[in-house]
DNA sequence: CTTTCTCTTTATGTATACAGGCTGAGCAGT
DNA sequence: ACTGCTCAGCCTGTATACATAAAGAGAAAG
């Protein structure tokens, strides 16, 4: 977020070559199971051997890459199937997070940093039924599920949600653009926006099991929004990193 | 498993410094929130810089290092609450997997292989009451809950239990050794199989819902078992890494 | 006696040279 | 024409030199 406010020149060069070599990946320069040349990167990114390979090995643990046995990386590719179990699991785990959230018990700042944050949705949502500004939405969104995973207070899950939220297609809010020609729309945020009004209720009231249930239940509509991409190919590149992911033949 | 038999002069500089580096973190020899010195991993290690940096940023990701601002790594430590947590998703997670393997199915020959290992484990068990080999079951333990991951058949998830486990208390078999000296190891051990053996009946009868919530509870055995090493302080050198938790006063 | 500033020491980030192994192309033999 | 082998090119793993920034010690000033 704020990170990309820095100027490019206080980067460190390992985080630049991360980025450039992440929006080749993600762009589809860089093809599916195509290995990725240490030498072919340093000139392509203008950095040093060092960095590159830094790069390299962080972007395996994002799970854009994987090593290759012989030695060096490739980039991944992934079936449908991995791809509604990836956002499965990040569903799982915030799942989990709102449960904790309200077994432990919320101070009541952080409810009311969650309630003006779902009022502000609210805002943006109702504000003219057409033209919803959905990178404010899509923001916002992101924003409430942080609070939720802060609310859990718990470094390890904060930490295991990020990096299944690592990949691109898995992230909270990375399916919402699909959306964006559809009709339904309006009707779809209606629905999430009344989800994450209720895991709140939920929680203020320490109903653990019921906030895990919803959050649960609330990661399910990416799987629709992805469903929606698999089988509406033009809305193919509204999905992030849509390079990566082999199709199928769809009957 | 199958790795340790490999000559130790096979191994690549990374792999050696990776695992020679664990070993100090878990020892305790590094202590927690120390600052690991690049330099100084060199010569203790005997391999050079780039190998120690790839050790460094690999151990980084396992999370028993964490990133120091400024630069460099120091070891981590963690409170109390973060070792269950960490055992809390483990456990969802092998849930997950459970529901999953449920509800997709899974072949004859996998249900067959895992009830062939719970086989083996009441052989281990009830082979005598006393003196239980308990590293035998541990390994038998192990590889019971790998097909388990493996009926799930999503290289995602089993990535993503595979990095739950990397802590070295949070994977499945971790506390068992904690019970060594407890009357009660038969009878834990006992419920334990039970629920083993209840989860594959329940993944057999596709009954996803339930094969989750008994992998949940199980994963709480866990719980039970640090929370016995917590109290009775001359049982916590059974405990994997039980240098890198803080122990907070008890009551 | 405490505090602050400076200087020294040492840490990491980066670039690059070197060595060993893998891959693939081309040639020879069947 | 096909198959197997050899060799060359390239790619990664490793070591190390250099630059820059941080941390700590020591001295001087308040």
């Amino acid at each position: 977020m704020s990170i990309e406010k820095t100027s490019v020149r206080s980067l460190s060069q390992t985080v630049k070559a991360q980025l450039a070599l992440r929006e080749l990946v993600l762009r589809g320069v860089l093809n599916p199971g195509e290995r990725v040349s240490e030498l072919q990167m340093v000139e392509r990114l203008g950095v040093s051997r060092t960095p590159v390979r830094m790069a390299l090995v962080r972007l395996e643990e994002e799970g854009l890459l994987e090593a290759i046995p012989s030695g060096g990386f490739s980039v991944k590719a992934f079936s449908e199937k991995e791809v509604f179990v990836s956002i499965e699991i990040r569903g799982t785990l915030e799942g989990l997070a709102a449960r904790l959230a309200a077994e432990h018990g919320v101070s009541r700042s952080a409810l009311l940093d969650a309630a003006e944050c779902l009022d502000e949705i609210d805002h943006v949502i109702r504000r003219e039924m057409l033209e919803i500004d959905l990178s404010q939405y899509v923001e916002l969104n992101a924003r409430f599920h942080r609070i939720l995973i802060d609310m859990a207070d718990s470094p390890p899950l904060a930490r295991q949600i990020e990096r299944a939220s690592a990949l691109p297609f898995a992230s909270a809010s990375a399916l919402v653009p699909v959306q964006s020609r559809s009709p339904e729309l309006h009707h779809i945020l209606t629905v999430a926006q009344d989800q994450h009004r209720c895991v709140l209720t939920a929680i203020e009231r320490r109903e653990g099991s019921r906030a895990e249930a919803i959050m649960r239940e609330h990661a399910r509509i990416a799987h629709r929004n992805l469903e929606r991409a698999l089988t509406n190919q033009r809305d193919m590149d509204l999905v992030p990193g849509s390079a990566l992911i082999k199709r199928r033949i769809r009957a």
